[in-house]
DNA sequence: TTTATTTACGAAAACGGTTTCGTACACGTA
DNA sequence: TACGTGTACGAAACCGTTTTCGTAAATAAA
């Protein structure tokens, strides 16, 4: 079969300890010993079993992503800055999509508890459910360090954006180009950031004295035909809004589709600014104002803080860090 | 600690094998015993470690996805597709990024010798090292199914799509526009599936009797800013094209990037087509003609295949399947 | 009634490592 | 000479499972 460290020992005639040892590079082991089995073992490309050790060793060198979905600009990138410092110190990432399903995460995380990871990175999946399976993940003292969609109730590391922030930014740019009726996608009611970017917009209307509008506020599912159809239909409404800002990426394309479908003109009848990450939003047609979130750096800044974390169990207090986003004036609020 | 198998069998008053037994629904075990069993380590919350049977078992859940990079639509999509049946089949994904440099996807195929995971998806990377690497993991029995970007001369399972046909109907669409000066953007030199679709061009331009031009066959590199300045020098030069294909998606947005740059007008003064899986492609300025690859039903594909492999140990005669993309005419060559 | 067979469980080895402990030997020291 | 000390290695326990094998009791077959 494989080679072992039992096949280097008895080529050997050492004991298994030994060559254990040796390859730990332990001062135990005189160094024409550990030469020789060095050598030996490299001669048989002996690589280590990846978990034989992991079980005295409690340590997988494995971490866990948990994200709503990958096709998406803020996912694919942060994966990026995750991935860039993972493999600086050796370790893999193993993926997992909920698809914004809460069922799927606690499944998932349920899982997770015995000893595949080491430690975790997740952004939440929107959905009306408890964060019982979080907490119980974190009183089997794993560490979990949440990155862009957070709990508010819980105590943990987390790498944010700042979505109040940019939400009111938003809002009072669409203001300040004489919109009168903003509308605002919302993904869910339960998402912190979402309800941080709402809770933005909002400021940033009545500081300006506009008054709020239930019915500009559409708050959108997981289920994109719906939402097309509820988008739809504000469109054609009697309370049609002349801007409108799509609290995640995949609702700001479903505007441009549904802009499309219906022949809406952007930005002459409607403005539109969308929080997204994507690089080629230059590119679209028009050219889209976002609110452009730091994906790579949130990524690898989490990715970055969990490793601390492994390194020493002392458990400090955690910590929130806030990366700001930019927001970025193109072509669909001109 | 976290609770074993031990600790049911000790509170319970039973042996460690007949927990696990148990736990394994074995017929060994009677049916009050297993109750016993079963309630006892749900009241417990018992998980399984995840590797400690992996050890004797010689199976972890676990597979590797490794691509040369995430932001890219067709690969997200094609995650997707991938972890789509591996999370039916209880398997667990992880995902290696080699940013299309050779030396790093040999030392992650290395470290994926010895029992990390049981199977592997790859798409290769870009650059002309040998495949000694990929070859190795064979020999040591761990299935593998490349899937986009494979090896022509390495015998495995292997999900493609019609690169060739591709390559020609995108060159003959700009020909039947009475293209006469059609550039090509190659990403490299050494990857089947570029030298496919690259073929397809040069195939179908021979067939219209246009001469092929090797000035007009750009060979991009994995550095972006070196890109940029051939395809802008491309455009600046006396050769300048009235079409161009870019052979990866990264690549034909860099055409509408220099396009934007040197104020070139597509269509009007350069008709493009890009392989690529956005699905934003239609709200691009102009809207993007590309060849659409099944990204997901890709990806779904060859995790079923590998599942497959991975079920009947019985190594069966390898398959190449091959699933159509589709091109997609829009604003871009119009 | 005796003998095979089945049932239901336990003991122990094994998977591939790490780690603790024991010990033989060569030293330096009192 | 007797004693501690350090060096270099081996034996064995251990991590949490699975699996093989052994066996006592119960049941079926002769």
């Amino acid at each position: 079969m494989s080679v072992t460290i039992k096949t280097i020992a008895k080529d050997l005639n050492l004991a298994i300890s030994t060559v254990s040892k040796a390859l730990g590079d332990s001062h135990e082991i005189s160094p024409e010993t550990k030469k020789r089995i060095f050598e030996y073992a490299k001669r048989l490309d002996y690589v280590p079993n990846a978990y034989a050790g992991s079980l005295k060793k409690r340590k997988t060198a494995n971490i866990a992503i948990i994200i709503p979905e990958v096709a998406d600009s803020f996912f694919s990138l942060a994966i990026n800055g995750i991935e860039s410092v993972a493999q600086k110190k050796g370790f893999h990432v193993i993926v997992y999509l909920t698809h914004e399903d809460q069922l799927k995460e606690q499944s998932i995380l349920h899982q997770l508890k015995n000893g595949r990871v080491d430690g975790l990175l997740l952004s939440v999946s929107s959905g009306a459910f408890s964060n019982d399976h979080i907490k119980y993940l974190l009183n089997a003292k794993i560490p979990v360090v949440f990155f862009d969609r957070s709990c508010d109730d819980i105590d943990a590391n987390k790498v944010l954006t700042n979505d109040f922030e940019s939400g009111y930014l938003a809002a009072e740019l669409l203001i300040n180009k004489k919109c009168k009726k903003i509308s605002f996608l919302s993904l869910s009611d339960d998402l912190s950031i979402i309800n941080q970017r709402l809770k933005g917009y909002k400021k940033a209307l009545v500081d300006h004295k506009i008054s709020i509008d239930e019915n500009l506020i559409i708050h959108c599912t997981n289920d994109e035909i719906s939402n097309h159809a509820k988008v739809s239909k504000l469109f054609q409404s009697a309370d049609k809004p002349d801007a409108i800002i799509g609290s995640v990426e995949k609702l700001t394309m479903l505007i441009y589709a549904v802009c499309f479908d219906l022949k809406v003109s952007i930005p002459r009848d409607l403005k539109v600014i969308g929080f997204s990450s994507l690089d080629i939003a230059s590119f679209l047609n028009p050219s889209l104002t976002t609110i452009t979130q730091p994906a790579f750096e949130i990524g690898k800044t989490a990715a970055t803080i969990l490793f601390q974390e492994l390194e020493k169990n002392s458990s400090e207090p955690k910590r929130t860090i806030i990366i700001p986003s930019k927001l970025i004036e193109r072509g669909s609020t001109k």
